[in-house]
DNA sequence: GTCTTATATATGATTAGTCATATAGTAGCA
DNA sequence: TGCTACTATATGACTAATCATATATAAGAC
């Protein structure tokens, strides 16, 4: 499960709590890298635990609730370095918009075009999403331009890790429109 | 879920057994499009007769095992025709390899190089795969050019589908070079 | 004679992911 | 005073998907 190794990752960066991973890291730079829902997070945690891979202190607070902050082990960062290396399967992609296209062609333009123009709206704001977090990371990069190689190293390949996503929202986009203009044209 | 809009779209077309759905429409046209397994697919198959969407007959073999031809009913058709226009959230997607490069600076070049060759030639068999497809469809087309404009609806908007996959995987494709490519030359 | 492949359906077990809800204290607002 | 929002963890229930295996017959390969 990748999730575990995700988490591993994040939390070789920095010491952190379920709460941490949740609103800064998996609501921020992981939503369009690898979602999960603050359930699957707690429950990854107890497993990545059980497994020696993280160990945890808990802090008491005396006006919020206790955290539990979770860091690395040797054996975790082993299997990090090992998952790091392993090749995965190509993912399987499920895209709904495609599956109903696939269908569609029953249906009059008039009932086609509304669901590419949701299509289209539901793209352009992930594509802004992606874009603005390029720009932060854009920011993150300035600072270090004196800092060590890997940290220079790691912005570089997360910059072009989001490059990719929005070229491909970009090429997504474009086919969208182009659509929509060939069903207005009645070209389809 | 989606997979019984799928198996409800390629039963109106034209009436199928389980083993039908497997291997000429999951196994060949849909894999790229909504990956399905045989357990899956039957168990989506009694959920669906279940809701009254589809029915079956069975007909009997002697020299091999009996078959259940499923086809649509009015409820089905109905239902399919609902979904059809009904705007889908966008798929979630994770990505391994987009998730390992994310946390893979401190690798060495040597150790980042293979991944990125074994998922340039897993794209590389995918985009062929979705390019025999398209040809496949293109020879379909060319018979029905005096067939009714439905026809060549649907014709065209799978050959779109099929258009849009291909240049996504290209996208991937030349990213994944040129991060080679930079790697090797230690731009990154 | 055995092994594999094709035809055909079914089910058990498990994992991964999602949704909802519970608990519990603090802080700020109206 | 009550409402919402923030911090923080936990769990029950469920769906979707995957993996493995079972059953049964026939044809063809070696």
């Amino acid at each position: 499960m990748s999730l575990a190794h995700v988490i591993l990752g994040l939390l070789q960066e920095q010491e952190r709590t379920g709460y941490d991973l949740k609103t800064e890291c998996f609501d921020q730079c992981i939503v369009h890298l690898w979602p999960a829902d603050q359930a699957q997070i707690y429950r990854t945690l107890d497993k990545l635990e059980k497994q020696g891979w993280i160990t945890c202190t808990v802090e008491i607070q005396q006006d919020r609730p206790n955290r539990k902050i979770y860091r690395t082990t040797a054996p975790g960062v082993a299997e990090l370095t090992r998952w790091l290396q392993t090749h995965q399967p190509l993912p399987t992609l499920r895209e709904p918009l495609l599956a109903q296209l696939h269908f569609a062609a029953q249906l009059p333009d008039a009932a086609i075009l509304p669901l590419l123009e949701q299509e289209l709206a539901a793209r352009r704001e992930k594509l802004a999403d992606c874009e603005a977090q390029r720009s932060r990371v854009a920011l993150e990069a300035a600072p270090v331009l004196s800092d060590d190689g890997a940290t220079l190293r790691q912005q570089e390949l997360r910059q072009r890790v989001l490059e990719l996503m929005i070229q491909r929202e970009q090429t997504y986009l474009e086919w969208l429109q182009e659509l929509i203009e060939a069903i207005q044209a009645k070209a389809v």
